[in-house]
DNA sequence: TCGGGTATGTGACCTAGGTTCCAGATGACC
DNA sequence: GGTCATCTGGAACCTAGGTCACATACCCGA
């Protein structure tokens, strides 16, 4: 990809750029890296080095937590046009995270090197804004996910989770299971009975979405 | 409180004020509100119009979200020297949060004009530090309640809760519940096994720690 | 077409924790 | 002391969801 590509590139993902000082972008640009993985890479994990904050362009991200006895859940997706600010936390003097973060698909990212990256941050309100904003949204979403954990129950949430991921969902039961912090078993048994109720079609790593109102409706009940 | 107190209070809660301007630490003090409240209060909920970046000198704070059915689960205490960053979200645009924050003690706070804050964040880069630090830390401590409440045991939690808080935790039942997202009954029945193992003494109001070290097994195990 | 890896269906069973309901205890206030 | 609210103990019961142990079914490459 030679420089204007993605010069255009971040600016259509990233339109938060077309407010920075021209020069200092072009700077950034320069120093910065573009960086591929394919699906199913860890992209940071406990304890990475990760020089630079990373600006998703293509793909999107699961960071999730794993129990030791294997499971898993997913507390959000960053998907193009975010940031990993989790990578993105050791250029601010935080503790580890120990949490992982994995393409869910092919993904392509930018990384800004520190210096840049706290020059914006110096010189850029908007730009300042914008990181701001990701992290409150994030510890916005994550608030949201305790809730959802602790007092909705497992029917409830996958129905959003297949509302949500729209009408066509191309995953494993052990993969959606993985996403809600639960088990293979009770998600193909929930899924199961969904199916009875003719609210989705069941193929092999397919769910096929047929009755979003009544999903939304178990959403709510 | 005269401002001499009010500095020297505000400089040994936030030793970053040390290395602010003294010019523009002056007359942040001079526009800054003190803001008291007692125990027991809302400090902020769905929607405040919070003017100003909170920053806590005395008494603690409970950030929880409620569920319609009544049940509570805190998200995280904010104590002395840290910011209530949730309400003071506001000032960098963020989406609503919808959760509460009650003051678990009487407080007292000092809350920064936005037009005070937007210049510390620029000027001075270890208060920008301090304010991202905060939010990591809160985010990282949301996510790793994230997998408490998805994969750890109520009795494991209930141990950590016990130790976390000191030797005597003067609280209802109720609370400690509301503390983890249960309902009262359970926390009974859990702490009076924990009384019948010998690991502490229960009173009106009152759990006495007498064996950590068999809490903190529990909280392992 | 055969065989091995992966994905799903299904049932029996178990347990944590929530629900309901009530009895006693404690303390505050008149 | 008497009344009332709050707090705690405790049993019976129920349910969601996790665990185990399989049987199938599907896919793909040798």
């Amino acid at each position: 990809m030679n420089p204007q590509q993605l010069r255009a590139l971040l600016l259509e993902r990233f339109p938060v750029f077309s407010e920075v000082d021209p020069a200092a972008l072009a700077e950034m640009l320069r120093d910065a890296q573009v960086l591929r993985a394919p699906a199913g890479s860890i992209l940071f994990d406990a304890k990475q080095p990760c020089r630079g904050f990373p600006l998703l362009l293509e793909g999107s991200v699961h960071v999730m937590k794993a129990a030791r006895s294997g499971r898993e859940i997913v507390l959000y997706r960053v998907d193009p046009g975010q940031g990993c600010i989790l990578s993105g936390g050791c250029l601010l003097g935080h503790t580890d995270y120990s949490a992982t973060g994995i393409a869910e698909s092919d993904v392509m990212l930018i990384s800004i090197p520190p210096a840049q990256f706290n020059a914006l941050m110096l010189e850029c309100e908007p730009f300042r804004r914008f990181i701001f904003g990701m992290y409150g949204e994030r510890l916005a979403e994550v608030m949201e996910l305790v809730e959802e954990v602790a007092f909705r129950k497992l029917d409830s949430r996958l129905a959003q989770l297949l509302i949500h991921r729209g009408p066509v969902i191309e995953a494993t039961h052990q993969k959606l299971a993985d996403e809600l912090g639960s088990v293979r078993e009770i998600v193909s048994r929930l899924l199961r009975s969904f199916e009875q109720r003719g609210w989705v079609k069941l193929e092999r790593e397919r769910v096929s979405v047929l009755d979003p109102k009544s999903l939304a409706a178990q959403v709510r009940g």
